[in-house]
DNA sequence: TTGAAATATTCCCATATGGGAATATACTTT
DNA sequence: AAAGTATATTCCCATATGGGAATATTTCAA
């Protein structure tokens, strides 16, 4: 079985490197026509529609009709889960003294073992 | 093309709703062999085993042999691309007043436009 | 050495992905 | 009505995905 569908999920529709960017622009420019975010993305007007749809069927942007162009806006609050599932992990790096701690560790750890190579790509 | 690979991208390893899993799972218990893995999540080991296969390419764990077993541990800092990238919105959703801004501003472009009705599924 | 335990890898498969190209749809202006 | 503008949708395709089953590998124990 694939992975869940990006439309379902949220994590999914963010992992996609272009919805972020769309998600990012909208953020900072506030609510845009298709055609502003083709001229700024520099994607294929067709793409955007695609990365649109997903976001929307995640409830991350909506969407208004304006004269004959379609205006999306980003819904931020739909991100909070993602906030919420990685702040969890935040105070393994936030303080100085974890990192170091982290650091040592990770040193003695390598000494002791081999850590298997990296694959390529 | 499809989608970059998992394998090459934290975003789209935490994609993946049993890797966040195994994560959560490691984050609270702390290293872990792959066996315990397989007996917590209930999953086949071979399952377990390629996500975090995954999971070690995106440096989210690292591994070290004990005997006859590996055993997992989870690198947190990893996970700080996603944190910073997700805090930006933080504000949007953080105090109640933007909430409430936010909620008005919704309702008023619900009377103004027709929201296309959400797709099943 | 032989066998068992623990884990990784391979093979196969149904399905999701995102891009490109072409086309359809919706709305506006003339 | 006709033409143009803005956007969505469809079709096709190469590729990645994750699961299942079977098997390989590594390591320890007798």
């Amino acid at each position: 079985m694939p992975r869940a569908a990006t439309t379902s999920d949220v994590f999914n529709a963010i992992a996609e490197p272009r919805r972020r960017e769309i998600i990012q622009f909208l953020a900072q420019s506030g609510e845009q026509p298709v055609g502003t975010l083709v001229h700024a993305m520099r994607i294929p007007q067709p793409a955007v529609s695609k990365h649109l749809n997903v976001l929307r069927r995640v409830r991350l942007v909506s969407v208004s009709r304006r004269g004959r162009s379609r205006v999306y806006r980003l819904n931020p609050q739909e991100l909070k889960p993602v906030h919420d599932w990685v702040k969890n992990f935040e105070r393994y790096w936030s303080t100085q003294l974890l990192r170091i701690k982290a650091r040592a560790e990770e040193k003695a750890r390598e000494q002791k073992t081999t850590q298997p190579p990296e694959e390529k790509q």
